[in-house]
DNA sequence: TTATGGTACTCTGGG
DNA sequence: AGTACCATAA
C-alpha cells in the first residue's frame, strides 16, 4: 500500500461473488413505476430525467443496491460519480444500509478525486511522478499572475482574473495553447494569452504539480492514450453511474463516455434546468444530448414531487418556464397547495435581516418547525454579514455553510504549503508560499534573484535554495533562505516517522508559524493557532501526510456539515443545491444582486441565473419566504436596489405580502436618495405593501448630470459627480458630497439639483 | 531591500 | 468591509 492509500493491488482485488443473489424485491418497495424503471432497468445506457426533489437519491440508491442484491454487478465493478464529496458519502452511507458492508469496496466519488485516484495508480503514464502535489486556485491564479507579468502584461486587461478563467476553460475543452490561439484569434492580446498558457502548462509540469483542471484533464489523456489501462479500467468498473450529469463539462462527460464505452452500462441522472455551473464550463448539452451519443439509451422521467407543496412548485414553475433552452417538465406533487409564500420588502439588509428572524422564531413557536429545519439562502457569501449579525443579536443559533474551504484560511494553506514541500521538494508554489512565511528576511526581489538562479541552472527553488551562497543574493536574504531549507529537510526527515497530526504539529513549530501567531498575542492569532491545532486532529484520521493532503486540497467545508444540530443554516443557493429544508428563506431579491448583475447583458446569464432560482425556490418543503432590501450596503456604499424581476414572474395569488408598515429603522433613511421626502410616503402610505415609497421622480435623471458637475442634495448639501450609469428612470450617480462621502444614488428618487 | 501603514479595488458561484 | 498594491520609513 503507498503513502497515498491507493495501490493497484487494491484495486484488483477478488471479491467472492455471492453464490445465492439476495432477495431484490423489497428494493423497489414504496417506489412509483417510473422509479422502479430507473432502478430495474439492465442492459445498456438509461438516462434518468429527475425533476427537483423527485426522489433521485432514492433512486440512484436503490438502483445500485438492487445491481448488487440481483448478482448483476460486484460491489467492486460500480463506480458512482456525484460533484460533491458529501453526496458521495452519503450515497456509500444509504447503499451499506441497504445492503450491508459489502457495498464498501465500490467506488463512489466526485469526479475529481476518482480521477485523483486513478492518477496516483497510474501517474507515470501521464509524466508525472506519483508525488505530485495539487495546487489550489489561489496557487494557480498566482502563477499566471507571475507569467503574465514576466511578459510584459500588466494584470489589467486582460486581468489576471479573466485570463485564469480563460486557461481553466480552454483545459475544460482540452484545448491546447496553440488550439486555443487559433480558436480565439480575436481575443485581444490572444498570442500573449496562449503564451502564458504555454508557460503555465510546463511550469506546472515542472513542478510536478496539477491544478484542478488537470486532474480531469490527465485522467482522460491517461486513458485515451493508454489503451491496456483503458481496457483494465472498462473490465473493472461495468457499472458507471453520474449524479447531476447536467454539471458535467466536456471533459467530464469525455472521462465518463470512454470508461463507458466497451459495457455501455452507465445511468446518468440530472435536470437541466438545475443546471447552475456554466462558469465551470458545464454544458447542458451533455445531459440534453445524451440520447444522441447513446442512441440505444432509454429514458425515465421522473415528474412527480415529493418534496414541496404545490404553492412552491407553482412558484419555481413560474419562474423557470421563462426559459428557452430546457426540457420541458410537468412537475406535480401530491402534498396539496401549502401554506402561501411570503414576501417581505424591506427598507434595507438589516431590516431583511430582522424580518427573517421574526419569521424564524414565529416557525418555530406556531409551527414547531426546527431550527435545524430551515435555512437561509443568498446569492453571494458577502451577503452572510449582516444576517449574522442581527441573528447574533436575536440569539439564533445559526451555522454559515461556507463554501469557502477550511484550508483556504492563510494560516491553514501556509501549514499545508510546508505539507506540499514535504511531499513534493519540487511544488515551486510551495516554496514561494512560505519561503518569507513566517518573515525571516526574503523579499520579493530576493525571490525574485533565486528564481532567475534556479531557471539558469534548471532547477526547482527548493533545490536551488540549497545551493544559495553561490546566488548572490544579500546576506539576510541567504540566512532566511538557508534557514527556510533547513526546516523543510527537517520536516522532510521527520516525515518517515511521525503520524500525520504529528507532522502537522512539527510543520507549524519547526516552521515558526506557531511562535509568530503566539507572538502576535491577539484574538486572531489565538484563533488562527486553533484553526492549526484542527487542522493537526483532523489529520489523526489519515493514514499518512500525503493521503491527508489530498483530501484536503478536494475537500469542501460543506462536506463536514453535521445535519441538523439546532442551528439555523446560512448558505449560498450554489451550496444549497441538494438539500432540502422544511423553511427556506431567499433573501437579496434585487435586480443586480440576484440576478446577479453581470448576468444584465447575457441571456445565457440570466437564464442560468434563472435556473439558480429555480433551484433555491425547490429546496423547500414546506415554507418558503423571498425577501429584498430598497437599499443596501455594498462595497461599503449604500445602493438603492429594485426588486428582483423574478419576485414579478410570481403570481400574486400563490404569495402572502408581509412587508412591514412599521417605522423603519432610522438607517434605511439615512443614507439613501429619499430622505427629506418621508413624510409624504410615511403619512397614511403603505409604505412597503409591495410597491416602493417613491411614485414620482424627483426629476434629477432628466438634469443631465455629468462626472464633474456640482450639485445640492436635501440633506447631504454639496457634492461633486463622479461618474453616472444608465438612464432615464434608471440613472445612477455616484456622488461624492463634501460632508458626507460618496453615495451612489438613483437619481429618479434623489431629491438633487444642481448647484 | 524589507516591513509597514495607507489607499485603491473588488464581490458571483466551487472542486 | 476586506484584501491587494503601493509609497514611505527603518
Amino acid at each position: 500500500m503507498s503513502r497515498f492509500g491507493y495501490s493497484d493491488e487494491d484495486l484488483w482485488a477478488s471479491e467472492p461473488i455471492p453464490e445465492v443473489p439476495q432477495d431484490a424485491s423489497h428494493l423497489v418497495d414504496g417506489l412509483t413505476i417510473e422509479q422502479a424503471r430507473a432502478v430495474t432497468h439492465r442492459d445498456g445506457p438509461l438516462l434518468i430525467v429527475a425533476g427537483a426533489g423527485s426522489g433521485k437519491t432514492r433512486v440512484l440508491t436503490r438502483r445500485i443496491a438492487h445491481l448488487l442484491a440481483t448478482g448483476d454487478a460486484r460491489p467492486a465493478e460500480i463506480l458512482a460519480i456525484t460533484f460533491t464529496n458529501k453526496a458521495a458519502d452519503e450515497m456509500r452511507h444509504r447503499v451499506v444500509d441497504l445492503i450491508g458492508d459489502d457495498a464498501k469496496s465500490m467506488w463512489v466519488a466526485t469526479f475529481h478525486s476518482a480521477c485523483l485516484r486513478l492518477l496516483r495508480m497510474y501517474p507515470t503514464a501521464v509524466g508525472y511522478e506519483a508525488n505530485f502535489t495539487i495546487y489550489d486556485a489561489d496557487d494557480a491564479q498566482g502563477l499566471i499572475d507571475r507569467l503574465m507579468k514576466e511578459r510584459g502584461m500588466d494584470g489589467k486587461t486582460p486581468s489576471t482574473r479573466a485570463v485564469t478563467a480563460m486557461i481553466s476553460a480552454a483545459k475544460n475543452r482540452m484545448e491546447s495553447p496553440s488550439e486555443w490561439a487559433e480558436n480565439n484569434s480575436f481575443t485581444p492580446r490572444s498570442a500573449e494569452i496562449a503564451a502564458v498558457y504555454g508557460a503555465y502548462v510546463s511550469e506546472l509540469r515542472k513542478s510536478n504539480a496539477m491544478d484542478f483542471d488537470d486532474l480531469l484533464l490527465n485522467a482522460v489523456r491517461l486513458l485515451r492514450d493508454n489503451p491496456a489501462i483503458l481496457a483494465n479500467l472498462q473490465d473493472r468498473f461495468r457499472h458507471i453511474l453520474v449524479d447531476e450529469f447536467q454539471d458535467t463539462n466536456y471533459v467530464q462527460n469525455h472521462f465518463v463516455t470512454l470508461l463507458a464505452d466497451r459495457y455501455r452500462q452507465i445511468c446518468v441522472v440530472g435536470d437541466s434546468d438545475q443546471s447552475i455551473y456554466r462558469f465551470r464550463a458545464a454544458d447542458v448539452r451533455n445531459i440534453l444530448e445524451f440520447a444522441e451519443r447513446f442512441p440505444d439509451a432509454d429514458t425515465v422521467m421522473l415528474e412527480e414531487n415529493f418534496r414541496s407543496t404545490q404553492n412552491i412548485l407553482d412558484a419555481a414553475n413560474a419562474v423557470i418556464r421563462l426559459n428557452t433552452s430546457r426540457h420541458p417538465k410537468n412537475l406535480y406533487t401530491r402534498r396539496g397547495q401549502g401554506s402561501p409564500i411570503v414576501m417581505y420588502k424591506g427598507g434595507d439588509e438589516y431590516d431583511e435581516a430582522t424580518f427573517i428572524t421574526r419569521e424564524v422564531s414565529r416557525l418555530r413557536r406556531e409551527e414547531n418547525i426546527g431550527y435545524g429545519e430551515m435555512a437561509i439562502f443568498y446569492r453571494t457569501n458577502a451577503q452572510s454579514r449582516v444576517l449574522e449579525e442581527i441573528f447574533r443579536g436575536a440569539a439564533i443559533p445559526y451555522r454559515v455553510v461556507s463554501g469557502q474551504r477550511f484550508y483556504e484560511r492563510k494560516e491553514i494553506k501556509d501549514a499545508l504549503a510546508y505539507a506540499r514541500l514535504v511531499v513534493n521538494p519540487r511544488d515551486d508554489q510551495a516554496v514561494r508560499r512560505v519561503i518569507n512565511e513566517p518573515k525571516r528576511g526574503v523579499g520579493a526581489m530576493a525571490m525574485a534573484k533565486l528564481a532567475i538562479f534556479a531557471q539558469e541552472r534548471n532547477q526547482s527553488l527548493l533545490d536551488a535554495a540549497t545551493q544559495v551562497e553561490e546566488s548572490g543574493l544579500t546576506p539576510q536574504a541567504v540566512r532566511g533562505v538557508k534557514a527556510f531549507v533547513e526546516i523543510v529537510e527537517t520536516l522532510r526527515a521527520m516525515n518517515n516517522d511521525l503520524s500525520p497530526a504529528d507532522m502537522i504539529g512539527a510543520i507549524v513549530e519547526q516552521s515558526g508559524l506557531g511562535e509568530a501567531l503566539r507572538a502576535e498575542n491577539t484574538e486572531e492569532a489565538r484563533g488562527r493557532l486553533e484553526n492549526l491545532g484542527e487542522l493537526a486532529s483532523a489529520a489523526a484520521q489519515h493514514q499518512s501526510l500525503e493521503e491527508y493532503l489530498e483530501r484536503m486540497a478536494l475537500s469542501a467545508e460543506s462536506d463536514h456539515l453535521d445535519d441538523g444540530s439546532g442551528s439555523v443554516s446560512m448558505m449560498t443557493m450554489h451550496v444549497a443545491k441538494g438539500l432540502e429544508f422544511e423553511a427556506v428563506f431567499v433573501t437579496g431579491l434585487e435586480e443586480g444582486v440576484f440576478p446577479h448583475s453581470r448576468a444584465h447583458a447575457d441571456p445565457d446569464e440570466l437564464e442560468e441565473e434563472r435556473r439558480l432560482c429555480y433551484v433555491a425556490l425547490t429546496r423547500a418543503k414546506a415554507h418558503l419566504a423571498l425577501s429584498m432590501a430598497w437599499t443596501r450596503t455594498m462595497w461599503g456604499r449604500v445602493v438603492d436596489g429594485l426588486p428582483s424581476r423574478f419576485l414579478a414572474e410570481i403570481p400574486e395569488e400563490l404569495t402572502d405580502n408581509r412587508s412591514s408598515r412599521a417605522p423603519l429603522r432610522r438607517s434605511t433613511f439615512s443614507d439613501d436618495g429619499f430622505i427629506g421626502r418621508t413624510t409624504e410616503f410615511t403619512e397614511g402610505r403603505a409604505f412597503g405593501a409591495g410597491t416602493p415609497p417613491r411614485p414620482t421622480s424627483t426629476g434629477a435623471e432628466n438634469l443631465g448630470l455629468r462626472p464633474g458637475d456640482r450639485v445640492v442634495h436635501d440633506r447631504f448639501g454639496g457634492g461633486t459627480v463622479m461618474t453616472t450609469e444608465g438612464a432615464g428612470a434608471q440613472m445612477r450617480a455616484d456622488v461624492n458630497f463634501d460632508a458626507h462621502g460618496r453615495k451612489k444614488l438613483i437619481l429618479a428618487m434623489t431629491p438633487l439639483r444642481r448647484a
